[in-house]
DNA sequence: GTCTATAGCTCGATAGAC
DNA sequence: GTCTATCGAGCTATAGAC
């Protein structure tokens, strides 16, 4: 793998671990044996540029992600539950909420830096969208949908929250129990 | 105002905007004009004492604001939606949601350390804990009300995230306007 | 209980050789 | 494109006078 791509993806995995500014770049460095001036050759405008690269690198990574889980689900339903099983899997596999969150960019950066919040609210509309328009699919008027999909993606970033704090994947599973009951109240 | 109450309230409240790590110390300390020999003090382990009175202070805050709204408010969908009407005029009155949240806090600091993870538990148990009584009062099992005191939590504290992000108060209004659903669906 | 001065460290960023 | 050496600023924390 290139340097580049290495540096973005050791960066986005301790970034959603550790949060933007408890992990520094030599960290960053260390973890993929790479050195100061490689990185600024390929971010010149040093870490906050890493970060931006990484939210981008994600945004396609969780879109194509939760597209693929939409193609093999046909109901929605399933393929919430599915979705949610791949985070619950992953967080027990490897004790980090790795998966569709960065809500530690979000909430230590989108007061301090305009370029990184508009990358992340970028990062949530996509994902409302594929939930919108699988939503609509089914049946759903546009008004109901966009409503659902973001309740949705508000449950789910915030049950990640509390699976943080209480090192528990229940509140996640919780919310999966959940969603079908809000479906059907629509 | 004592010195000690004066470092707790403004360090809250910086915290909430910028998250724990964004903010130092010498910022804190000139926003209320202390010195920093008075802060070591009343806090003597620094920086992280500080940040867990200041989870407890928040705790005792927003535990007595929520029970208020709800011995005000006889049905649990009219305290949601008083609860919610106070969290977004407070954001559009000063720009920041500084309100019930403090996910800077357990994102930057849950991995961390566990005397913060603990406080931030505590914090999202005792809401929950609120909300749960107030739906087994209104005549919710009690598998239902904690599940349901779950999803409320989590979606709120998702919104919040939303907003933040979007800079708007949008994805708290839709969350009040949807959680009466929620309750019916049960 | 509050002040100042400063230690000691880590951070992000830069310069210049190769 | 990658390396090392280094800068200057900011950080938390401490020491000692008052």
């Amino acid at each position: 793998m290139d340097t580049k791509s290495q540096l973005i993806n050791t960066a986005t995995a301790l970034f959603q671990q550790k949060g933007y500014k408890s992990v520094g770049l030599n960290e960053i460095l260390k973890a993929c044996n790479v050195t100061k001036g490689a990185l600024y050759h390929h971010f010149p405008n040093g870490k906050e540029e890493l970060l931006i690269a990484c939210l981008h690198d994600l945004n396609e990574a969780i879109t194509t992600d939760i597209k693929t889980i939409f193609k093999e689900n046909l109901s929605i339903r399933e393929a919430i539950r599915s979705m949610i099983d791949k985070l619950v899997h992953d967080f027990e596999s490897d004790g980090t909420l790795s998966g569709y969150t960065f809500s530690s960019m979000v909430s230590e950066m989108a007061t301090v830096s305009e370029p990184v919040r508009n990358a992340c609210s970028a990062l949530y509309e996509n994902i409302q969208h594929i939930f919108y328009e699988k939503l609509v699919t089914e049946g759903f008027s546009s008004e109901s949908a966009s409503e659902m999909a973001l309740l949705m993606t508000a449950s789910i970033e915030g049950a990640m929250m509390l699976c943080r704090t209480q090192k528990s994947t229940d509140p996640l599973k919780t919310v999966a129990k959940l969603i079908p009951n809000l479906l059907k109240s629509f």
